[in-house]
DNA sequence: TGTACATCAGTGAACGCGCGTTCACTGATGTAC
DNA sequence: TGTACATCAGTGAACGCGCGTTCACTGATGTAC
């Protein structure tokens, strides 16, 4: 069959591992593919071997980076509480990279093609499925994760950072959490 | 002193209005300068009459955007509620060009150069302190209003309509509104 | 086990294209006298 | 009021550049016998 397809396997991994975190570092649009086949340590000439263009590769890095934070989530059997309180964090606010992909990147999705929405939808509704099957908390949940959404990304964006500390903080009184703002 | 000062700044209006529209619409990146000088009704070679480059009408037509929600906002002076009661809508989710502009690019704006980011800024602060003076008050206002652009980012990403609407309506009830979902 | 062969991941150069930006030119506008 | 002149908003063509994508080539890998 010729060249070693664990090898293989491997690189495609490595450049998923590489878009996923400089997507959501710098946005979709603004890393090029050669960027991040350089990150994966090969030259940009191998890419079609992995993916048939550069929305392919969004799709799959997008929807493994969602995958890794419900992977995270599910390990804190705890619930919402646990899951929000490493969340509203200033370490997960200045690092975007290996951050949830809705607060980097839910509005580039939104303006995406149908299948970069629909794969991404489709981790949604799992995320919301584990929320619990009662209609009422689930709305409920559905509420907090929209806070912490939203205040991630205008933490992200604001300035002074006191400013963006008090947001954080405003959201941890307002989804239930204590209130002091962890690192 | 040459071509009428009158028409210059009304063409100039005319830029920053479809460049605000459509940068909302389709994301900053993916706007050319030509698309919207030509959506302002010129070709694209006299931009240079009005702004040094590209990142100078992004600046103003953000800020505008911004300026255009507040300016709503203070027409309703009952507050907090009227303001999410407008915002979380369909009508609003299906026009973001029209919208809040932090909901449509709040996470570009986060990867903006600093001048951008500093003038997006402002307009929270000042947002910020027309929720009041109270401590409480604010941090109860800022939480709130997280919720509204979260929400609208989760419910213009993800598919089906229905699920959408769910998500509207769970944070409509997260912030205390009626349940129903307006158009 | 050894050898001849086919496969194909990855390289490096090249491609067409749209982007932001620049510029010589024009003609309508307002100024100077 | 009339005329000669200077200004400059907007046009249309052109620029260099980085992008996504393509492709001939290579050499290590695994297969066939």
């Amino acid at each position: 069959m010729g060249t070693s397809q664990h090898q293989k396997a491997q690189s495609r991994a490595a450049i998923i591992v590489a878009a996923s975190r400089l997507f959501r570092e710098r946005g979709v649009e603004a890393v090029s593919v050669a960027q991040v086949m350089d990150a994966a340590g090969m030259t940009h000439g191998g890419f079609p071997r992995h993916f048939a263009n550069k929305q392919e590769l969004v799709n799959e890095a997008l929807a493994s980076a969602a995958d890794e934070q419900q992977a995270g989530n599910a390990t804190s059997s705890d619930g919402f509480e646990t899951f929000a309180d490493t969340y509203l964090t200033r370490q997960h606010r200045d690092h975007p990279e290996s951050g949830c992909v809705f607060a980097a990147l839910g509005g580039e999705i939104s303006r995406a093609p149908a299948e970069t929405r629909r794969v991404l939808s489709e981790r949604i509704q799992r995320q919301i499925a584990a929320f619990g099957d009662d209609p009422d908390m689930r709305a409920d949940a559905l509420g907090r994760w929209s806070s912490l959404i939203g205040a991630m990304i205008l933490a992200r964006l604001v300035e002074p950072e006191e400013l963006s500390d008090q947001i954080i903080a405003a959201a941890r009184q307002f989804v239930g959490l204590p209130e002091q703002v962890k690192a």
